[in-house]
DNA sequence: TCCGGCAATTTGTCAGACAACCTGACAAAT
DNA sequence: ATTTGTCAGGTTGTCTGACAAATTGCCGGA
């Protein structure tokens, strides 16, 4: 049961950062990951949770709303609202922190690892399916990168059309989906590797050495050397950001 | 008051399976991923939108709250609700088809490809990482399936434990979850290879020689073996069900 | 031109009510 | 004794109206 401390009827003790709704979300969402309510339980009622958490069934409603929309419960009319079967399971997502911090080293070594391993398959599998568009698109950004690199500006824009490019080339549309995902918490680092100080101490050029032996390696059609050079690439990116995969 | 015409006994115009405030999410998600919305406009404010559908703000707050908690938009007290920078990518999903039906024949090869890369990955670091503790819950698992085979049952739950315990063994949580998240799109997969016609044509059998294969790669310690053995299982287990992973 | 404050707009929250639906108990009929 | 019909209470779904809090744009004054 939630701490009553932390949800009286005092509005100063509510902290209001996020909205009530979505901070009731977190703590029922909190009580289901932690087993408090098992799969197939059956939540509080609306009335309930109004009376327990000092809060209107306008906001209850929506907690329950998006706790619905994140697969963790099935509420049906008349009856009431149940842990679903596999709470949690419904959809994959990396869970931010709480204060809007950034994710914990140990945390992003493992998301870095993740993202070897997707880099790696879709690499090569773009070697096997690559057509004359891919290439060409492939080629296209990767020379946007260079002349980034030579001018010594900003080329995370085309780093990621690079990417992107892979993905597609691996004609998969959920594979480039879920590395679009996973892509999307790397900002900082592709950041950090075209930033101003990175042209100077080459960590930029050698990112782009990275890049040309990923692209003439899926241009060449070998599979086994693109997956090789997408794995180190990632692993060098980790350790140009200071978190090293440990193996 | 609800439009009647919106709302009328035809069932082709408007499927009334779910609550209004699903439907209403639905059709605005709909129409940001059909680009009607693109990132950074402004959705109609709710008061605009209940006139529109002819629905309670209650309604029309639940399901921007669901668009909310799907990544879909934010929204600014006072502002308006916009469309998130890269919508639908806060966390990844795999859509199920609106019937209930299966997934098409085509997605799920994709799936299974996706499902083959990360296996492999992971049955590659299992095989460097593994501990007495993790190499006791394989065998375990191991010797319910094959205990299952001989008596010609259903060794499904130990196919899911077995695979499961490949996941711990990686020592990697976000790797194990989200081969948890894929796992649950191969139920009926796993139904099949454990089916009583499958223990007769050699199905089941084929399937435990694989994990063989798989397990003692693990305990060797051989990664590449380990990570040949979890594609090669993914890939016969595609074939066993009929869609072949195309290369 | 710049700037402060006011007013309109919009989302967030609250409160009460009714409708749709489920569940369990009880009575009636077979 | 079992089944069936009915009813009452409880729960979620929806509607309505209102106020609070925050943003935005406009307008008048310096």
């Amino acid at each position: 049961m939630p701490d009553p401390a932390l949800f009286s009827h005092d509005p100063s003790t509510l902290p209001r950062a996020t909205g009530l709704s979505d901070m009731l979300a977190g703590r029922l969402a909190a009580a289901i990951r932690s087993g408090e309510f098992g799969p197939g339980d059956r939540l509080p009622t609306e009335k309930r949770l109004v009376e327990q958490y000092g809060v209107s069934r306008a906001v209850v409603r929506e907690a329950i709303a998006r706790l619905k929309a994140d697969g963790f419960v099935d509420t049906r009319q008349g009856a009431g609202a149940f842990v679903a079967a596999k709470p949690g399971l419904a959809n994959f997502r990396i869970a931010q922190p709480e204060g809007g911090g950034r994710i914990a080293s140990a945390d992003l070594a493992h998301i870095f690892e993740l993202r070897g391993i997707i880099e790696a398959g879709m690499a090569e599998l773009a070697a096997k399916r690559r057509d004359t568009a891919d290439l060409a698109a492939l080629k296209t950004a990767f020379a946007r990168m260079q002349q980034a690199l030579l001018a010594g500006e900003d080329g995370a824009a085309a780093d990621d059309s690079f990417h992107a490019a892979i993905a597609t080339a691996a004609h998969n549309p959920y594979l480039a989906q879920f590395a679009a995902f996973l892509a999307q918490h790397f900002s900082a680092t592709r950041a950090l590797t075209w930033a101003t100080s990175a042209h100077d101490d080459g960590s930029a050029s050698a990112a782009q050495i990275e890049h040309a032996r990923l692209l003439s390696a899926i241009e060449a059609g070998d599979a086994a050397e693109a997956a090789r050079a997408a794995r180190d690439h990632i692993l060098a990116a980790a350790e140009r950001r200071g978190s090293a995969m440990k193996d």
